[in-house]
DNA sequence: TTGGAAAGTCAACAAGGCTGACATAAACTG
DNA sequence: CAGTTTATGTCAGCCTTGTTGACTTTCCAA
């Protein structure tokens, strides 16, 4: 009942009982239950700046790639250039982003982290690391290097060029 | 740069590259784009229903847990009860769920799928699994359990305890 | 019998998605 | 050079899904 896709289903040797529903419904419930934690320490801290998870998406992607444009944030984003500049506008404002008209093509805008966003970019990644880490440390390097590769087989094509571009992380 | 916190620190032989700065990064980044691929077959499902992301959740742990009462599902979702009724009301309406009135306490609710609830489970979950499947498959069973710690180091605390009362998975 | 828990409802609001329409400047192309 | 495409920004309006606060009904348990 429990494995009535893939259990008892052996390929030279190999035990396939990973692949049950069962064992696919933990792992589906596990991702739900652990993007909860991972996105509630930034969430908590965004509060006291009235910002929300849009905000931080920006910022962090902007502090990977500074100077990036707003099309290719839109592109790693995935959200609609109203939706995202509703976000960057207030980060302007606030003085978090510099956006800057382009050298080579004046129609783009660059987009840097001014001081005080680089703060708060710092203040945000570190509890998210903060907590990455300790689950790292207790979990060992290969559970680690396994986490890694279900993630990466879970994205999107588009996403996972998106993903690899963002350096190769010494892999 | 790259390794303020971790690299360069060995303890007993192990290397502890997997901790440093760049490499949860990295992680985080596993984490937003698979959490895109994980949801992105059932929203696209969930439009032909209109229904949203909210609606699969109850769903999905209504199926998990049949008969659970309204507040159990309250604290699995970590939502208000004003949020999940929404959400629970249209459900019932349509025809998707069934809420029947406790025998022992006529105060609580308890929430079944109907055939038609039931139906909809099964092609939402049918996609996230398959997704799921294939990227198992690709990691294969080591990478598997990794992931699986991983995330469960990364939960609350709390969670933990709603996602190990989900059964054991054969654990 | 009364206090409080469980459930539901109404109203109002906010974040952050979306579409559609339109404006502007710059770059590109025939 | 004229016309088109591209990059960006903006206005208006809509939806989902989260929130708080106030209030009611039901009904278990002390």
């Amino acid at each position: 009942m429990a494995d009535r896709n893939a259990a008892n289903v052996m390929g030279r040797g190999e035990s396939l009982l990973f692949l049950t529903d069962d064992q696919l419904r933990r792992g589906i419930e596990a991702m739900f239950f652990a993007y909860r934690g991972f996105t509630a320490d930034p969430d908590r801290i965004l509060q006291d700046y009235s910002y929300g998870r849009a905000h931080h998406r920006a910022i962090h992607f902007i502090n990977r790639t500074p100077g990036t444009t707003v099309n290719n944030l839109l592109s790693i984003l995935g959200v609609t250039k109203q939706s995202l500049n509703r976000v960057l506008r207030t980060l302007v404002e606030d003085g978090l982003v510099d956006s800057r008209v382009g050298t080579r093509d004046k129609r783009e805008r660059h987009l840097f982290l001014t001081t005080k966003g680089a703060a708060l970019e710092r203040e945000l990644s570190e509890a998210q690391r903060s907590r990455m880490r300790d689950a790292y440390r207790a979990a060992g390097p290969e559970a680690v290097a396994g986490f890694r590769t279900v993630l990466e087989q879970m994205m999107n094509l588009e996403m996972r060029r998106q993903y690899m571009d963002g350096g190769d992380g010494a892999r």
